[in-house]
DNA sequence: TTGAAAGCGATACCAT
DNA sequence: ATGGTATCGCTTTCAA
């Protein structure tokens, strides 16, 4: 592998000169810029990225933390953020979190060892003052689907109430009064807020809102077949169910279909992300979009403007959700 | 933060002992190791991983790159690779090649130029002969999912050919007789081998077989309805039909459902790849399991074998396919 | 516009 | 067992 050394040597110019070509930010001769341009290609000439990252103290690495690395939730987002990095020559270094507070902060850790130059977060367990404290620190990072007052502009954000909202604004819409809820873990913030939204269309359609209708899932398939036995056996009558994610609905499905439970005809069902199988289920799922891939590339353009001054970017930090009608909800009969 | 000099000079030891007490690969005294030690824990001493990479020419990074990020595939493959790297203290850079030979190469020479220790590559587009020419360039990489005589010691596969051979020979074993089948692109290996595998298990069974049941998808979730369709238009009679992987087969089904055909009364469907939701579809699809976590580990321990000279890891190169039966296949009438 | 030289923060060889 | 020092390959003042 041929040096800096080398090329200047056989273009008979300095060090100096060679880096001013290479990062060509400083004023060179054309004939000169030449001279070292033909050297390079002669030798086959590339820059060693760990010397330039040492001397420049810059790694070009940014470092990805999610909470699992398959499911297809994060495949989405991890392809918005890795497309976009490397269109500017930045690379994306990989780690997942597992929801669980120690390995979050175990995996951020790693890629601050790792020197990434900014980290795109997507954590639920840890604190939000171990995340203050990061900003503190100066560390430069992006929040993905998290909201901390203090450090709001580092947040990129869904709006998930507004989704709840949208969710059972549809089935009210659609005649349904007696609305069921199965909602993700309590502790986690996109969980509360989505079942807000659900509390305030109700409210704002002058519902009642019952707790016996909701059941708190895991987010997992199998919560949603628990869940539905578990409102059926609250004895409460129901037309329609709202989940806080698709696998939940997922399971709902399966479980209503074991129960001989016509759906949408005697169930509606809605649920919230709009994974890719939503769209393969069978009757195929509303439910809210999430607009995940866009989100992913929106953190990426922040780190961009914000730590390598890139500029010319339109930076948002809030992103609307929609709703995607498809079979598994109608209207009331 | 701290560098190995300050440590050195709080300790009153010199750089080179420091250093030792770090990699301790070289005998210190355990006085002064003690020493250096407490003078770490003082000045909250990290090393910087630029400079050790710079100095001992390793990285300690791993280049992964696949087809797509997202897809209910790849996550597992990342997953199993980032976990078992880590646990070495070695990170995993991501990189995406979209089944193009052009962006498969730019993508391992973005790789190599980020100075990765190794790569693991899952690439279907790149010539057999780049990648010979590469093992030969001396760069450490193992291929996923591709076989290749010439470095076969660095591949790592499933016997999709048996995996091929044990769809069809579940359908035969149900009495069907008159089997189609939806195969993948032909240019692509794993896609030639499954449907080898189809036509031996036929032969084996003295069928014929018909090149007439065969369609000729894409691997995508659309090209098993207009499978299903074109099979249906020849006129031919089937009973079973085999798909090469799972997103397929599930456009098959829903193909099914609009045509009014019952499965599996009218027809049995069998996948492959065992991705995720091939158990939340309806019915449940009947699949060959494609171990990719497993092999996602494994290709992550060849690095750490090869790479890094980890010992007591054992290696195989062949994964056997299984199959998995549920609900989409059933004894013909 | 160009060059000389001092880092960047480790590793590792050669002495002692 | 420990220290001195060259080295890795580049960036970046500072002078010229």
């Amino acid at each position: 592998m041929a040096t800096i050394y080398q090329v200047s040597e056989l273009a008979g110019v300095s060090l100096a000169t060679v880096s001013r070509v290479m990062n060509n930010n400083a004023r060179v001769s054309d004939k000169t810029k030449e001279k070292v341009l033909s050297a390079m290609a002669e030798l086959g000439y590339q820059p060693n990225a760990i010397a330039q990252s040492l001397a420049s103290n810059c790694s070009n690495s940014v470092g990805v933390l999610v909470s699992e690395l398959h499911g297809p939730f994060f495949g989405d987002m991890m392809s918005a953020i890795e497309q976009t990095l490397r269109s500017e020559g930045k690379h994306a270094i990989i780690a997942s979190g597992h929801s669980n507070a120690d390995t979050e902060q175990a995996s951020i850790e790693f890629l601050i060892s790792r020197k990434c130059d900014a980290l795109i977060l997507h954590v639920e367990a840890v604190s939000d003052v171990y995340l203050i404290d990061l900003a503190a620190k100066g560390v430069s990072f992006v929040l993905i689907n998290r909201y901390i007052e203090q450090i709001s502009t580092h947040c990129i954000c869904l709006d998930n109430q507004q989704g709840g909202y949208l969710a059972t604004q549809h089935v009210l819409d659609l005649q349904h009064a007696q609305v069921a809820y199965i909602s993700g873990p309590s502790w986690k913030q996109d969980a509360q807020a989505r079942l807000n939204g659900h509390k305030l269309a109700l409210q704002d359609a002058d519902i009642a809102f019952d707790n016996e209708l909701v059941f708190e899932g895991d987010y997992q398939q199998q919560s949603g077949s628990a869940g539905l036995d578990a409102l059926l056996g609250t004895g409460k009558a129901f037309s329609a169910i709202i989940c806080a994610n698709d696998e939940m609905a997922s399971g709902v499905m399966t479980r209503a279909r074991e129960l001989n439970l016509d759906i949408p005809e005697q169930l509606s069902i809605v649920g919230f992300d709009n994974i890719i199988y939503a769209s393969y289920l069978y009757p195929t799922l509303t439910t809210v979009d999430y607009p995940i891939f866009q989100m992913g590339k929106m953190a990426a353009n922040y780190i961009l403007a914000k730590t390598y001054d890139k500029s010319g970017l339109v930076l948002r930090d809030v992103f609307v959700p929609k709703l995607e009608v498809r079979q598994s909800s109608k209207l009331l009969a």
